[in-house]
DNA sequence: CATAGAAAAGTCGGATCCAATATACAATCT
DNA sequence: AGATTGTATATTGGATCCGACTTTTCTATG
């Protein structure tokens, strides 16, 4: 007899689950910048104790989304302009080589995937949906480098301004460029320009990074 | 009244010392990759109890220096030939971009600190050392870049393959090697010319890559 | 003697309990 | 009244205990 045979163990352990709803609500915004995160409250929350919210707080610090003092809790991050600066300029250098590197790679249903993500992107006005597509788009043309190491680093980058970006994307009229420079970068890729699609991601990223910067440095000089 | 003041808040908690105890143990090589590590095993080493021991261990899977699978516990990451390939590919371009960044601002007091590093990795035969001396001398110049967030990742990729590097190099002849380039790399600083010194240093960590990667592949094809 | 199955030991993840520290607030003194 | 000190509460970090799962060992049986 055969059997379609399924690994019941995927038990993701309590902290993991903790770990994925926390980081989920930071980076979609709906945990506010400096909220204080008090193990009692989050444990009650998902029916457990401390110690899994312990171990996922510890993980969320490791990444940069919260910041944590002894016997004082842990609150959300937050970045300064510079930091933001910094990090963009750094998605800018690494995401442009890692484009470029899969320029190459790309096959005809890579390329499809994309073009349907980056369809999907236009005619979607709704905010809490825009950064999932946004990186479905990213993501679906790095992919093909095959470099889950550049991957990671860059998925935990962008997980770090991910909220503002999207704040200044929808109080904006961001989308619209968004939209118009991922065709462009697609263009390059089906074209097999990796030179191009290297230097239009990057312009793509350090563009939304100035128009971010401006904005922040607008909101935050009047008082939130 | 004056009083010299002192921080009596020692703000390490249990998990940091561990943390960066079983850190330095996996980077420099004392713990051997594919080593088991148990957490009441830890915990008596450090008269403590496993909590703080579960919480490094999180950390440092975190940062890839282990792996963990549930009821069965961690041990020591290693690394394929691909993976350690991409991370030195990965460093030659994140740290050639630091180096050109950090050039224009570099002062006399650095260039001084960092030579001072680089000689004393010419009279330096003990490995054990080496891999700090090294880590010293091409920080002493990053840090001029003024880029924490470039530099926190620069560490954790170097964290990953520093117990290799350091295999090579005191078995092969590569210390002399990269004594010469790391020479080359401070006269390019000395005399101003980032771009000169990014391609160095993209050289140097690309070559040193090929050496190791050829190095292991002898190795692990010999069995041990 | 080999092997399948059961029992035992070892290990990990999570719950609960205790200690250390911080913060808020009341009491006291000038 | 204002500042300062003591106290009560809240919160975190760590210890101990318990249940779940894995691995190993032992035993019984063909």
């Amino acid at each position: 007899m055969k059997l379609e045979t399924v690994d019941i163990r995927q038990a993701a352990s309590a902290a993991d689950i903790v770990y994925e709803s926390l980081r989920k609500a930071i980076i979609e915004g709906e945990l506010a910048e400096g909220e204080n995160l008090r193990q009692d409250q989050i444990a009650s929350m998902f029916n457990t104790s401390r110690i899994p919210v312990r171990e996922a707080l510890s993980r969320l610090e490791q990444n940069g989304l919260i910041t944590t003092e002894r016997y004082k809790g842990a609150v959300v991050a937050g970045l300064s302009i510079e930091e933001i600066e910094e990090i963009f300029e750094f998605r800018a250098l690494v995401e442009a080589e890692v484009i470029r590197l899969a320029v190459p790679k790309m096959n005809a249903r890579t390329l499809d995937i994309a073009r349907r993500h980056c369809e999907e992107f236009g005619g979607e006005p709704n905010s809490a949906k825009w950064g999932e597509i946004n990186r479905n788009f990213h993501y679906s043309l790095y992919e093909a480098a095959r470099r889950p190491y550049y991957l990671q680093i860059v998925r935990v980058s962008l997980d770090r301004i991910d909220r503002y970006l999207r704040a200044q994307l929808t109080l904006t009229d961001g989308m619209n460029r968004a939209w118009r420079e991922h065709q462009g970068i697609l263009d390059a890729c089906i074209g097999g320009d990796a030179d191009r699609a290297a230097e239009l991601t990057r312009d793509h990223i350090l563009g939304a990074g100035r128009a971010l910067i401006v904005f922040l440095e607008e909101t935050r000089a009047h008082g939130d």
